[in-house]
DNA sequence: CGGCATCCTGTATGATACTG
DNA sequence: CAGTATCATACAGGATGCCG
């Protein structure tokens, strides 16, 4: 059984082009391992520069440059906020569109639980009932689809 | 409203293990831009070497060693096979786990479909109801779930 | 057609040290 | 605490040419 799509695209060819594909155009944001562990740790609640060097194990460098550009690109804002009687400390936070990539993560988390197992390993879970999560592909009316269901138009 | 698993973590700091995170895990074998352009080609119905460099736009050594990489980790099958009176030739196939990661992919795309918008660009739609596509956390239950529905455990 | 060999550039990341 | 500056490494990716 082979998963595909053939014939149901008007011109395959066209896909080529560099910013025409959307998943092209999100990994020219989010696709570098650092981005998706700091907007991972963002998820979590991190706020604080120091926090996501050290739960992200990433570089202050990288940590620093990474951040800004996904402040750019708007994913986070950064805000300066003040506890009454300390200096005044910035903090990011997950903007809409930052948290609307949450189901990417989940998605990339969900395969690598299944396909790359390691011990130990975290896993997620529906708060409500406990099962384990994964993504799944639905369309507007809420239909679950298929691979074989999917259709890509320009 | 922010999005968060604040206080869901028993201990976020151990999440920053290098291969503890099913998210880098994963992205350790898929995380490149090439990777994922393939994928979709392979989703797309391409199996042809010439057609995987042609349609993704990459250069024929980068698309045979990504090729190389994504065989190697059993997302892609490279078989041989002979149709009457031609040599042989191989074809790239998808496996179940490369299909697996389409849910991926397609939030992939959905995201970048809504927040970097670009004429012209392809949409995806269920090929049942026409209703465009977007991927969707659901638990095992079939329950669907909210970030705020999401716990983490080690 | 389906690659491999070689060279080159850009960038992601790390290591270390320093600053307000 | 929250970065910046500098140096070094690894790898992704492009360009070109060759081969069975």
């Amino acid at each position: 059984m082979s998963v595909q799509l053939e014939g149901r695209l008007a011109n395959p060819d066209r896909m080529a082009r560099p910013d025409f594909c959307p998943i092209e155009r999100t990994f020219k944001v989010v696709g570098t391992r650092s981005a998706m562990l700091l907007l991972r740790e963002a998820a979590y609640g991190t706020t604080r520069f120091d926090d996501f060097v050290r739960r992200a194990g990433l570089t202050e460098t990288v940590a620093s440059s990474r951040l800004r550009e996904l402040v750019d690109a708007g994913l986070l804002t950064k805000e300066p906020y003040r506890e009454p009687g300390q200096r005044t400390r910035y903090e990011y936070v997950l903007t809409p569109a930052g948290a609307d990539l949450m189901p990417t993560l989940v998605a990339l988390a969900a395969w690598g639980a299944e396909h790359l197992p390691h011990q130990p390993s975290p896993s997620y879970a529906h708060a409500g009932c406990g099962a384990p999560v994964a993504a799944r592909i639905e369309c507007a009316a809420g239909h679950a689809v298929t691979m074989d269901q999917l259709v890509a138009s320009a």
